[in-house]
DNA sequence: CACGGAACTGGAACGTGTTGCTGATTATGC
DNA sequence: GCATAATCAGCAACACGTTCCAGTTCCGTG
């Protein structure tokens, strides 16, 4: 066992680095962060090499392993900040739809055109996702908190006050579950990106009526 | 591209032997899911290590390879054969239960209760189900097709007449999604067997009623 | 400023999935 | 029974995730 690294500044923070640290970490951190998006995106999951990040992010092996304990890891971390910049985003305005169904829809469906524009990149993440451990357990769960978020947002419509119950939740689950199923099965070319649509929208109709 | 080594007797079998080739062959075959297996329910995962399953079941690296072109290959074969073993006899008899619900819930605990009874057999055979791409297809579906059967006979209880209808199939697709899902979360140890319980009886509440 | 420890670098090394090679063995057609 | 091809055993080698180590740099503190 050796030293503990890095530390948050205020809560135990699981295994990687979030805020803390010197200007010249958070840089660290965000360098090797960007190098994994990028070769995930070219090449996904595969492509994804610890030496590759390492020199693309100009920092040691060691250090890279410092940051992320695993590749699992560091997957997983990029696809939780780009979640984080890219949820706020999409909740600023209300979603179109009259029915909860159609707003559902609706965002799954523009989540699916972002994820089919970056094959590989959804590729990678996904399966770091499924290959993850309990020792990733609280990069998961934010990644989960966001989908559901995401959901339960477009659920319920323009009247976004009242706390969300228990049934919006368990239904934002099933439908987590089933868009993680389907994204499996695209990503591992199993379904075309119309079967997934379909499947989903399947899905969306049985749960949400 | 070197030969094609094992053909199956009629039809393209994709990437693995199926039935056909000499008593030596099928005897070998045999052997090496049984060693997968058995390394598999003892260390889960990484315990299915190709010398070690090689060794187990007396033959070459090699030879291995030949039979089967990846570990992923390998275990999702394993599963497959399990599950056409376990199929016919689970479907025996006609599912207890009043609702469609009850026998769906009847069924999928059952068969969470087997596979909470084996957790490193079933980390294994669940992690390769993730990690396996497109040249694995064919074992998937056959998985897939099976796990979809079991679904759709609880849900249609005694009158095991008329085909099956696509609404039921679609219903049993995103319970099989929710399982697997559900299975994921619980194999990487993010959550426990309560848990997956209840997630999964919120979701067949959700779909069937 | 000098010190001391934490963080970083560069690189070697190990384990395991996968591939390739060579000679022995077995099955198959005649 | 034999020639020939297919199959197999045994083994070396490669790739990539991961670990480890020795030396160097950075940075807060006395």
């Amino acid at each position: 066992m050796s030293t503990k690294p890095l530390s948050t500044s205020s809560s135990d923070e699981g295994a990687t680095v979030e805020r803390g640290g010197s200007a010249a970490q958070r840089d660290r951190r965000r360098r090797i962060l960007d190098a994994t998006y990028a070769l995930a995106a070219e090449g996904g999951f595969d492509a994804v090499q610890m030496r590759a990040v390492a020199e693309k992010a100009d920092v040691a092996l060691g250090t890279l392993y410092r940051y992320f304990p695993s590749k699992i890891h560091l997957l997983v971390s990029a696809l939780g900040r780009q979640l984080d910049e890219d949820a706020p985003r999409l909740q600023e305005r209300p979603v179109p739809g009259d029915t909860p169904a159609d707003r559902v829809l609706f965002v799954l469906k523009r989540m699916a055109r972002g994820m089919q524009g970056d094959p590989k990149l959804t590729e990678a993440l996904t399966r770091a996702f499924m290959f993850a451990d309990s020792t990733v357990t609280t990069e998961i769960d934010r990644v989960g908190a966001s989908m559901t978020a995401i959901v339960t947002h477009a659920m319920r419509g323009e009247d976004s006050e009242a706390p969300v119950t228990e049934e919006e939740v368990a239904i934002a689950r099933v439908l987590g579950d089933v868009w993680l199923a389907t994204l499996v099965s695209w990503v591992t070319g199993r379904a075309s990106a119309a079967e997934t649509a379909a499947h989903m929208e399947t899905a969306v109709r049985l749960v949400l009526r």
